[in-house]
DNA sequence: TTCTGTGGAGAACGGTCGTTCTCGCCTCGT
DNA sequence: ACGAGGCGAGAACGACCGTTCTCCACAGAA
C-alpha cells in the first residue's frame, strides 16, 4: 500500500513555498534564511513544510531547479528571432535587462556555489550542471554560426564575468561592454558576412 | 627551536590567526567555520582572539585585505615585464597557474559577496573596492598600451568570468580560453603593431 | 451527540553560533 | 616568600539553527 494520499491543494502549496523561498535565498542568501522566516513569509506552517518537503537542502535543491528552467525559458525566447550572429548576441541583452531590474543580486548559482558548494555536494553539482549546460548551449548556437567549439567557452566567460561584475558593482554596463566584447570575438571567429551562403 | 624563547608577540600571533582563518574561510567558507574551529587550528585561545580582534566580521574584513594585497602583488609580479600587450596577456597566464593549484577554489571575494554581501555591507564594500582596484589597474595597462578604456572592463570580465567558470568546473580551461579571446580583443582594439618607441 | 482523526500554532529539543566569564595556574615584583 | 595580576582552558550564556513534538480546535461519520 503506498501511501499517495496527498492533498489536492499540496501543489499549489509547494509551489507558493518555492517562489516564496527562492525570493527569499536569492536576496539574503541560503544560511541567512532560517526556516522560520520562510514559514512566516509563506503562511505555510513547519508541519506543513516538513511533510511536503523533506529538509531545507532539498527545498534550496528544487529552488535551484526552478531557476534553471527558468533561465533556460529566457534564454529560448531571447535567441527566438535572428540570424545566428544576432541570436548569440540577444543573449547580452537579455543579460542586460537582468542586470538593471533593482532586484538584481548576482547569479543565484554562482552565489549558492561560493555559499555551499564546499559542504553541500549535491549544490555543488546542481551548479556545475546548471553552468555546462548553458554552455552546451552556447555551443549548439555557435556551430549554427559555423564557429569553432572555443568561441563558445570564450562567449560563456564573457556571460559569467558579466554576471558577478554587475552584482558586485551594482551596475549593469559590464552587460554592454560583454555584448561588446562577443560581437568582437564573432567577428572574428567568423569572418566571412553571416548571411552568404558558401 | 628559535633563539627567542619569549611568548609570540601580538602582532605574530595576528600574523597566525588571519593565515588559519585564510585558509580555513577559503576552502569552507565564512560561515561554515566557527570560532572554536579557528582557535582550534590556529591554537590560539578564544580569550586572546578576542583580545586581538573585536569581533569575528573584523577577522573576515581583515582576511580579505590581505588576499587584497597578495593579489595586487601577484598581478605586479606577472606583468612586470615584456610589452604592453604581453604585461597584459600575463595576467591569464597568472590564472591559469592559480587555477591549477589543489586548493583552489575560486576568488574569496565572490564568494563572500554571494555568502554575506546582502547582510554584511562592509564586507560588501570590500569586495566591490577590490574588484574596482582592479579594473583600475587594468584601464592604466590598456592605457600604456593605447588602447580604449572599453578594453580594459572587457578584459576584467573576462578575467571574472574565467575565475567563476574555473571553480564550477573545477578545471583550468577557463584561463586558457580566456587569454585567447584577450589576445582577440586586444588585437581588434590596437590594430597597429604594440612595438612603440616614444 | 460523541468519537475520531487531521491540521495548525507554536513550544520543545538538541546542537551550534559568536561572545563573555570563571577559575586555577604561572609568572613576577617586591 | 608572598600577594597580585595576567594568562590559557574551557564552561557558560543567550540567541538561533533545522527538525520534531505537543496540544487543541474542529470537521466529518456514527
Amino acid at each position: 500500500m503506498t501511501g499517495e494520499n496527498q492533498r489536492p491543494d499540496d501543489d499549489a502549496v509547494r509551489a507558493k513555498v518555492l517562489e516564496t523561498a527562492d525570493r527569499l535565498y536569492y536576496t539574503y542568501g541560503v544560511q541567512a534564511v532560517g526556516m522560520d522566516t520562510l514559514r512566516a513569509e509563506s503562511g505555510v506552517p513547519l508541519k506543513r513544510l516538513y511533510r511536503l518537503f523533506p529538509s531545507k537542502e532539498s527545498i534550496v535543491e528544487q529552488v535551484l531547479m526552478g531557476r534553471h528552467e527558468a533561465w533556460n525559458a529566457l534564454v529560448e525566447s531571447a535567441i527566438e528571432t535572428g540570424d545566428a550572429r544576432q541570436r548569440l548576441l540577444a543573449i547580452y541583452d537579455m543579460l542586460a535587462r537582468w542586470f538593471d531590474q533593482d532586484d538584481f543580486r548576482g547569479c543565484m548559482f554562482i552565489n549558492s556555489f561560493g555559499e555551499l558548494g564546499s559542504t553541500a555536494p549535491r549544490i555543488a553539482e546542481i551548479v556545475r550542471a546548471h553552468k555546462e549546460g548553458f554552455q552546451v548551449r552556447l555551443a549548439e548556437l555557435v556551430a549554427e554560426a559555423g564557429g569553432p567549439p572555443s568561441l563558445a567557452a570564450q562567449l560563456a566567460i564573457l556571460a559569467e564575468g558579466a554576471q558577478t561584475t554587475a552584482a558586485i558593482a551594482g551596475t549593469s554596463d559590464a552587460a554592454t561592454h560583454a555584448r561588446r566584447a562577443a560581437e568582437t570575438l564573432i567577428t572574428a571567429a567568423l569572418p566571412q558576412t553571416p548571411a552568404s551562403p558558401r
